[in-house]
DNA sequence: AAGAATGATTGATG
DNA sequence: CATCAATCATTCTT
């Protein structure tokens, strides 16, 4: 950061800056120019630059936002300091030519020294620096306080997209026994959702802990999506029998829709209907999936009853009681949401 | 305006 | 280093 600050303050412009090594001064005038407040003139590109920026962004919209309005500020910021500074030099001038002038008149009557006059100027000098110097000290507060403001992310969030939050929402509880993405799929979801990797790596540490911290609240989100992401998956089967399956009208908690006698069986038959529907073939590793996710809505809405309500020993898939999803023990294993949390693998289908 | 939802940060932990 | 848990600060919803 401290690299360029060779040719440093020699002079700008007036330049009364003072032969003593204020270090102070060099301090907040080195700021200044890394920030980019006093630098160069940078042409008239405040506004252009940042319409530049926003119309460049198009699609990724997230993070070129924030600089815009964060250099737009910061143009702000240098402009009044250009004007002050400028306005400031300006007075010191002429108020120098009013005193030389006064002097002058005053020689007359007076026999006044060069020494003197040099004197006063050196006065009225020192006098308008020191403002000088208050302008700038309030400038690079005023940097700071926008960098504070505007770079601390944590403020002037903006949700992400609805698209965006669907897609992620698809991939947890599509992969809800283990909803640990790895550095590819952070990627590709980043990509898709146009954000960064490590907000998609906060977007699931947070939506793991408030999953777990009460699954009732994500009870009829987590069934929408999962039921969802296996209609995508086989579209055309769920067409026809639409009845069963219909999430349309699922709100306000009543299990109506979705009220099983049987966990198992009617995982059984939504299990041959699916297998149904895709015209034999292709049953490979993507029927297993589809058939993971409507596991996922089945066991889900089958112990909405009030198995997590006041005992919480209700642990979904790989949810340990403990907390931490712990990996699953096969791919395969159905975890009956019936049952009591004394039995974790009951292997035995039937 | 109050409270819930939500994205980001921080400290602890293994 | 990744994750969890708690917390902060903002935004959305009522």
């Amino acid at each position: 950061m401290a690299g360029r600050s060779a040719l440093v303050a020699p002079d700008i412009r007036g330049a009364q800056e003072e032969d003593p090594p204020d270090p102070q001064l060099m301090r907040l005038d080195n700021m200044l120019l890394a920030e980019g407040v006093s630098g160069p003139e940078k042409g008239g590109g405040s506004a252009a630059a940042a319409a530049a920026a926003a119309a460049a962004a198009g699609g990724a919209s997230d993070n070129s936002i924030e600089h815009s309005d964060y250099r737009a500020k910061l143009s702000q910021i240098r402009q009044i300091y250009h004007t002050e500074l400028e306005k400031y030099e300006q007075a010191c001038n002429e108020f120098t030519t009013h005193v030389m002038n006064l002097l002058r008149e005053q020689s007359r009557t007076r026999p006044i020294s060069p020494k003197e006059i040099e004197r006063m100027v050196g006065i009225i000098h020192r006098k308008f620096s020191s403002i000088q110097m208050q302008l700038k000290q309030s400038t690079c507060e005023a940097v700071m306080i926008l960098r504070s403001r505007f770079l601390d992310a944590r403020r002037k969030r903006r949700n992400f997209s609805k698209q965006a939050t669907e897609i992620l929402n698809e991939y947890f509880y599509s992969h809800l026994s283990n909803p640990y993405p790895s550095e590819e799929a952070k990627e590709e979801l980043a990509k898709k959702c146009s954000i960064t990797v490590s907000q998609v790596s906060n977007w699931f540490g947070n939506k793991r802990i408030r999953y777990k911290k009460n699954i009732g609240k994500f009870q009829e989100e987590a069934n929408l999506y999962a039921a969802k992401t296996a209609v995508t998956a086989a579209h055309a089967a769920a067409v026809q029998n639409s009845q069963a399956s219909s999430p349309s009208t699922p709100n306000s908690g009543s299990s109506g829709s979705f009220s099983l006698p049987n966990s198992g069986d009617l995982f059984m038959s939504m299990s041959t209907l699916n297998g149904d529907s895709y015209p034999g073939a292709q049953v490979g590793a993507g029927v297993q999936s589809q058939v993971d996710t409507l596991r996922h809505a089945i066991s889900q809405t089958a112990g909405y009853s009030e198995a997590m309500r006041g005992h919480s020993l209700y642990s979904p898939h790989g949810l340990n009681t403990n907390g931490g999803w712990q990996d699953e023990p096969a791919p395969c294993s159905v975890t009956s949401p019936t049952e009591g949390p004394g039995s974790v693998n009951s292997d035995t289908s039937n």
